[in-house]
RNA sequence: UCCUCAGUAGCUCAGUUGGUUAGAGCAUCUGACUGUUAAUCAGAGGGUCACUGGUUCAAGUCCAGUCUGAGGAGCCA
């Protein structure tokens, strides 16, 4: 067996004195000739591994280069140096792969997040992405946690979808037709009955219609996949391929929405506290740093795990629509022309007022609820007050939407007409409509991009960086 | 897609009014040193100034277009 090493993390707790210790890892610095700063990756400290003067060969030591890879045999015993209170006295070195330090384009030094992302495939291997994508991890993990445990099942919807009904945005197409010549039918168009699935199809933009599917047979489900959208969007809060969690449950409202919502966000902040604590005071520091390079008044007023905190100890706001308008109304704000945008009953609210509200005003998380009708989905539960739409939409600072849910409109009659409205084809989606036609109930529920969360939990600012390999307009390297 | 800004060594940047052979720090390489903490000290190598075209005696510098990146907006999660 060749991996009978320890992890770096789990080596770090050890006490001093333990004999035949095997640690693998990517060498990060070599200091003096002496000193290998070695990391593999379960945790941001490095464990130095100390290569006696005289006892490794010149052409073994020349080998030792940033990122190369090294297997370590040796003992733990308590540093001499001030950094570290123990390290790895090495008996044996072992090259497994060398790096040439030529070409390597890492340094021991700071690099811009911008030159990062041309080398995405070796950004892991520095300290932020390592905490960035460990947190993403605990994140995830997190997530399923929180919906096993309140007994939702995790249910798989298609990536491949028939229905372009949604509108949640542009669609990537799929299909196997030659484009240089496609098979037309007669009246000119693309015949898509000889494509692959014989009809047209396209990446999922949501989850959601299928997830109502398996809400009202299992009552409560929720999805966790990858979903896709065309939208020439070039901002640092949207990707072309993203992760959403998309949870649906039968015999619920908007207010056991709201307060799934809120309990499932507090759940994984807080496991995040408990369990990555490490991680989260590095990139407390790194916002820490990254900010005092912005003026005064765009710093944030909390570090990263105060803010963290705050959110776990306090309610999120709970306002209507309508109140949110009342509010920037009668703000300095508005009174002082400081908006853009206009504002008034019906409008759809822009970044500045979501900011404003989120920001400035309460300065915590904010669930919007009952939106006009008229700027909102077909599937949104119509209010009795004829105007608005059993919507919710949860702004958090610094990131703007990052979850939008509703109770759906269970009534088969009203559904249909809003369809009508919208001009949206019945015949297309008559495997939901069902769900209105046999036992229909009412039932609630929302999406959350999975990247904004893991910005909102790093404190990092573009959701570039907080997915491995982000596809965006006219950028799909790796 | 729109607006603004940027692109000079592997990285981060400077480059004056358009004027001789384009600079610095870090990284790399060579040597010295050896309990270092992004080690230190000395020396060396390293450039299609994003690309294309134009103005000019002369362009890294001015103009136009293209590409790429960043920030903001829209769309949204």
């Amino acid at each position: 067996m060749f991996n009978k090493r320890i992890k770096i993390k789990e080596l770090l707790l050890q006490p001093a004195g333990k004999k035949d210790i095997v640690v693998m890892g990517w060498v990060r610095t070599f200091r003096n000739n002496q000193f290998i700063a070695l990391n593999d990756g379960s945790t941001n400290t490095n464990i130095q591994v100390v290569a006696p003067l005289g006892q490794f060969t010149d052409e073994l030591l020349k080998r030792i280069t940033t990122s190369s890879s090294l297997k370590i045999s040796g003992e733990l015993v308590s540093s001499q140096g001030k950094g570290q209170s123990v390290e790895v006295v090495a008996h044996s070195i072992e090259v497994l792969g060398d790096s040439d330090a030529e070409k390597y384009p890492l340094q021991p030094k700071k690099h811009s997040l911008e030159f990062l992302r041309e080398i995405a495939h070796l950004r892991f291997r520095t300290n932020t992405f390592g905490s960035v994508f460990r947190v993403r991890h605990a994140l995830a993990f997190a997530i399923h946690q929180f919906f096993h445990e309140k007994g939702f099942l995790y249910m798989h919807t298609p990536i491949v979808t028939t229905s372009d009904a949604e509108g949640a945005g542009e669609m990537f197409r799929v299909t196997t037709l030659p484009f240089d010549n496609p098979p037309r039918s007669e009246d000119g168009m693309i015949d898509f009955k000889e494509d692959f699935f014989g009809r047209s199809t396209h990446l999922t933009v949501s989850g959601q219609l299928e997830g109502e599917l398996g809400a009202t047979a299992f009552g409560e489900i929720y999805t966790f996949g990858p979903t896709f959208r065309a939208e020439n969007s070039n901002t640092t809060r949207h990707l072309a391929e993203f992760w959403m969690i998309e949870p649906e449950m039968a015999f619920s409202d908007l207010e056991d929405n709201m307060n799934l919502a809120e309990s499932f966000i507090k759940h994984i902040i807080g496991f995040v506290i408990q369990h990555n604590m490490e991680d989260l005071v590095f990139l407390d520091q790194r916002l820490a740093e990254e900010e005092k390079q912005l003026p005064a008044d765009k710093r944030s007023e909390m570090g990263l795990i105060d803010k963290l905190r705050f959110v776990l100890d306090n309610d999120f706001e709970r306002i209507t629509y309508t109140e949110a308008i009342d509010i920037l109304l009668n703000s300095a704000a508005y009174k002082k022309k400081k908006f853009q945008y206009e504002v008034k009953w019906g409008i759809d609210m822009q970044s500045e007022h979501e900011r404003y509200l989120v920001e400035k005003h309460f300065k915590k998380p904010v669930i919007v609820t009952n939106y006009p009708k008229d700027i909102k989905a077909f599937y949104m539960r119509q209010n009795d007050d004829g105007k608005t739409v059993a919507a919710m939409d949860i702004l958090a600072p610094g990131i703007g939407e990052i979850v939008g849910g509703s109770q759906r409109e269970e009534r088969l009659a009203l559904l249909t007409q809003r369809m009508k409205d919208m001009h949206i084809a019945e015949d297309e989606l008559w495997w939901y409509l069902d769900t209105r036609r046999f036992g229909t109930v009412p039932h609630a529920g929302f999406g959350l991009g999975f990247e904004r969360m893991v910005l909102f939990v790093t404190g990092m600012t573009n959701i570039r960086d907080v997915i491995a390999f982000p596809r965006t307009p006219k950028s799909a390297e790796f």
